[in-house]
RNA sequence: GUCCCCAUCGUCUAGAGGCCUAGGACAGCGGCUUUUCAAGCCGCCAACGGGGGUUCGAAUCCCCCUGGGGACGCCA
């Protein structure tokens, strides 16, 4: 166990098909991914899915759409292949009774019925029925009449484990707290500490980077590794993620799924940039990085070991029980004010124009816009207005709204501060003959005619333009006044400053 | 309940005995700019959880307390 990277480290990345991809898995992912491209190694996608009996296939979609998503590929596993597979678990049971019977054979492993006592301590029947897991399940598994494989922990004389992790330093569990454990349950299926280190070691990983929530079973597995005379990986336990209350990040009450973030309109650049930072820092004050920069400055040595807030702009709970849809407007409220938010402006504002568009498109048409009504020129323009008004592509999709739909109605604070109120109307009117009368209108023109116009008149620009701007959109917000009406087009503009001044006169 | 781990601004973090009157970023606040909203620029606010040691010197090392987290299944 050297704590110096091979020269090709192979790592990876088991997530369980439970039909979301979490992002704290998603962070285990990253770790994963720079660690092994940085080493020039592989990183290789395994599907943990012993014990899924329901929609697989639907569940692993999810888990490669999201990966890929995020911009995480890796060299081995489903839809890639390799010299390792098969990549899915419950396709390599073959290779798990080949393991059991070898430790058999040698005395590592035992049938027995369930063994320390039939009841579990009281104290965690409790925690159980609180969380909700007191199922049927545990209490079939009791009264299951088939032995289960237990391991034999220790060989000889019981003895301590020690491991050297590459995050959390020394790690030692005595040898009395070190119990026998199930490899194969009672119906022959292996259980996740058996599975993962079979799996593991024919895989040949060499560093194994996951939550700080198997650490504890991590000497367990140790032994295992002895047992099966393979060779010890480079350990290595992230810290966990909390929520803003200071919880372990949860299924029921936080935003977890990446479709959430993906909903909210979030760059997956700006995402992945963010979870690489919580629980790692280049050590200079890089914050914006690629993913270049990133997989340079990459050392699991630099992983802090107190677990990492995500912290959300939170305004109110999340019901438990919210859809996909209530998450994500859930999300998209709590996203203002977060550095995660901020982040994904900052990618925003450096998205090539035509590829933000792109982006854009779907969250366009869930507004209900007509998108195919306009032509693609004009689409571009009115995205680049918004551009760096907007931290989200759903903000950008609400912004963007006055040069898809005409004002329905008139902010009445708008209307009574900018129209009614001084000359606002007035000045309206003669605007709108000014503009009438122009030939060209192209913004820079426009902009040269509004500024003679207010120069004429001797008031300030913000008399002429916020009359305008309630006219257009409805209310006092907007881009540049004359990129406004440029984008807008003389004959929409003049028409909608025409219904303004029937509707407020 | 038992065992283990962690602890710097509200948040993400820098800091591995003197470079720390603790640095950066987000958020907040104020200003400049201005055509509204943004953006940009400038500034302000804001932390070593508490208590003992060790040391000439401690955010950094040790101990205790407090707070938080994790593990303890025929879940993964």
């Amino acid at each position: 166990m050297s704590a110096s990277a091979p020269l090709k480290p192979r790592v990876r990345f088991a997530p369980s098909p439970t039909g979301y991809l979490h992002v704290g898995g998603v962070r285990t992912a990253i770790f994963n991914y720079l660690f092994a491209r940085q080493h020039g190694g592989t990183f290789i996608l395994r599907i943990d899915d012993t014990d899924t009996k329901r929609n697989l296939e639907e569940a692993v979609k999810v888990i490669i759409d999201g990966m890929k998503w995020v911009g995480l590929d890796w060299d081995e596993g489903p839809e890639k292949g390799g010299n390792f597979g098969p990549y899915y678990q419950s396709q390599r049971f073959d290779r798990y009774k080949a393991a059991a019977e070898k430790l058999e054979k040698s005395g590592r492993a035992y049938w027995a019925k369930k063994q320390i006592g039939d009841k579990l301590p009281d104290w965690k029947i409790e925690k159980m029925k609180k969380a909700g897991k007191w199922d049927e399940d545990l209490a079939k598994a009791s009264q299951d009449p088939n032995p289960a494989l237990y391991f034999k922990i220790h060989e000889g004389e019981p003895q301590d484990v020690t491991l050297e992790d590459a995050v959390w330093g020394r790690y030692s569990r005595p040898a009395d707290v070190l119990n026998d454990y199930v490899l194969l349950r009672g119906d022959g299926t292996p259980t996740y500490n058996f599975a993962t280190v079979v799996d593991d070691i024919e895989m040949g990983i060499t560093h194994i980077i996951r939550g700080e929530d198997h650490l504890a079973n991590t000497p367990k597995q140790i032994n295992l590794y002895k047992a099966l005379g393979a060779p010890l990986p480079q350990f290595a336990h992230l810290p966990m993620i909390h929520n803003d209350k200071g919880e372990k990040i949860s299924k029921r009450r936080d935003p977890v799924a990446v479709t959430l973030y993906q909903a909210c309109g979030l760059q997956p650049e700006a995402l992945f940039n963010f979870l690489a930072l919580l629980g790692w820092s280049p050590g200079d004050d890089r914050e914006i990085m690629t993913k270049d920069e990133m997989i340079a400055a990459f050392t699991l040595e630099r992983i802090k070991l107190a677990p990492a807030q995500f912290t959300l702009a939170r305004k109110r709970d999340l019901k438990p029980e919210a859809d996909e849809k209530e998450r994500a407007d859930w999300l998209a409220e709590s996203l203002p004010t977060t550095k995660l938010e901020w982040m994904n402006g900052e990618y925003m504002k450096k998205l090539p124009l035509p590829e933000l568009v792109e982006r854009a498109r779907p969250f366009l048409a869930a507004q209900g816009y007509a998108l195919d009504a306009m032509p693609a020129e004009k689409l571009a323009q009115v995205v680049k207005l918004e551009q760096e008004r907007s931290r989200t592509l759903r903000q950008l999709a609400e912004n963007v709204k006055l040069f898809f739909a005409a004002p329905a109605s008139y902010d009445p604070k708008a209307v009574e501060k900018v129209l009614k109120k001084g000359d606002g109307l007035a000045m309206l009117k003669d605007v709108r003959a000014m503009l009438d009368a122009q030939s060209d209108w192209a913004p820079h023109v426009l902009e040269e005619a509004l500024k003679k116009f207010v120069e004429a008149k001797s008031t300030k620009f913000g008399n002429v333009a916020q009359p305008i701007r309630v006219a257009l959109s409805g209310a006092t917000v907007s881009p540049p006044i004359h990129d406004t009406l440029a984008v807008l087009g003389k004959a929409e503009a003049l028409a909608r400053i025409d219904r303004a001044l029937a509707a407020v006169a």
